[in-house]
DNA sequence: AGCCGTGTTCCGATATTCGGAGCTGCATTC
DNA sequence: GAATGCAGCTCCGAATATCGGAACACGGCT
């Protein structure tokens, strides 16, 4: 009872506007008496959560809470909050759901859902893949820091199938679109017969922590796309936004030179 | 006193470096009842603060968390925290200590301290001063992103004092220093006869959130700066480790390119 | 100087937390 | 597959820490 009374006592400070707060001020907002309001308070206080501004006696959000929300971010574990995410995309689109993190130089995936059908598409777990070819792949490449995008268009480009895009000058104009919309889309660039649309999970720096994909055969999967794209860039919202990045989105990536 | 158990647990979850913990973990290591942590849990679980995986019934940090760590760092008012560090600096130093944040183009000084001696320096409050002359506005240009060093040096940069370098090429060989260094220093760039060091305080991000310098007249000054550094560059450090900059410090910035 | 608003301290009453003991459910073991 | 072990959860009377009204300090205002 009275540690819920102590949170919201601080998410009263981080939902107003204004910084500093005193006790009646607390006190009736969230309708207390200002002795339980101030024992909360110095409770919070002595474990540097809150401080005093002794001139003022207002209080304040202390730095201990940036240590824990700094500690959250480091211990963030992306299957694992990701994992409902792609169970719930799966039965959205009746697709194929995946998510991978970048590994060497390239990326693989980590994690996927299917649907339950006969005809369906499902991706090798643990696999290293090259970031030039595939909708996660580029959903990846589009949205590092330009370094590393010459580097690896400054490398000889495979042919994974007859679709795979190894110029790097029509490359990097899609990557330009990618970064502007948010998503990437591939059909048959990196498995002949299949298509997929990805988006990044960008953390609070705008970099990919990951990169959610909806992937499905070919034939039936492009008209379903717009569908797929929507639920898509909804459930990578939702994932940014555990990984501190703001709910208005923000500037694309770091990277992103102007238009 | 169970307000400040929930904080120890809360603590607990930062300072360990594993993300999961169970009840009986916590509750060994704090030395507590089992019931009790079970209690606690529950009641932050109920706020968001803490998650339940109920798969290992294993607890974690939750998203709320971060939005508590993220509004700390938006209602960071760098003028409050940094007044107690610029009273120690002047102190220490025996000369004035003072406090800049950009506005517009430039910067302005927002804060100082004196020392208690008949001679000493006293900049004034809220003039905007270029960024191209003088220590403080060297330290903000070096580490701001390139593009925007390229556009302030774009400009023809005014001679304020018969000491100001308005050569571009030799501005941009000195803030090359100042970045790897982490401090600028002036002696009468901007204003003739005083002299100065400065460093930023950053973000998370790199970003110079604002600038604190120790300056005095150019005379006595110069003797005394190898010190005056040594205390500026911990009472930026400690300011920056309060702006969520990680103690080991980082790169020098976000813009700075290779060497 | 006197007032008002705020933060703080005091107090008895009581509701809440306390922790030992026991229960449940999962997992490992023989 | 039954038994064992462990961890989490629930129950309970006892006790103690929290509760809130009221009174007290402390500044800032008029």
């Amino acid at each position: 009872m009275t540690v819920e009374r102590a949170c919201d006592v601080l998410l009263l400070f981080a939902e107003l506007p204004q910084a500093r707060l005193g006790v009646t001020e607390i006190a009736t907002t969230l309708e207390l008496s200002k002795p339980a309001v101030h024992r909360i308070l110095s409770s919070l206080r002595n474990k540097g959560m809150v401080e005093l501004d002794p001139s003022n006696r207002k209080y304040s959000l202390g730095p201990v809470i940036l240590n824990l929300g700094l500690s959250y971010l480091d211990k963030l574990d992306i299957q694992a909050i990701a994992a409902p995410e792609l169970a719930r995309l799966s039965r959205a689109t009746n697709e194929t759901a995946t998510l991978s993190v970048r590994a060497g130089d390239g990326r693989v995936y980590v994690d996927q859902v299917t649907p339950h059908r006969e005809v369906l598409m499902s991706v090798q777990i643990g696999i290293l893949h090259p970031l030039h070819a595939g909708a996660s792949s580029k959903a990846f490449l589009a949205h590092l820091p330009d370094e590393e995008i010459d580097r690896h268009l400054g490398e000889p480009l495979r042919l994974l199938t007859p679709r795979t895009v190894v110029d790097p000058v029509s490359l990097r104009r899609e990557l330009a679109a990618i970064r502007q919309r948010g998503w990437a889309r591939s059909v048959g660039e990196r498995q002949a017969g299949a298509a997929s649309v990805a988006a990044p999970v960008l953390d609070v720096r705008g970099h990919p922590l990951a990169v959610v994909s909806v992937c499905g055969p070919a034939e039936r999967f492009e008209p379903e796309m717009a569908t797929c794209v929507e639920h898509l860039l909804a459930a990578t919202a939702r994932l940014s936004a555990r990984a501190g990045r703001p709910a208005d989105g923000g500037p694309p990536t770091v990277a992103a030179g102007g238009p």
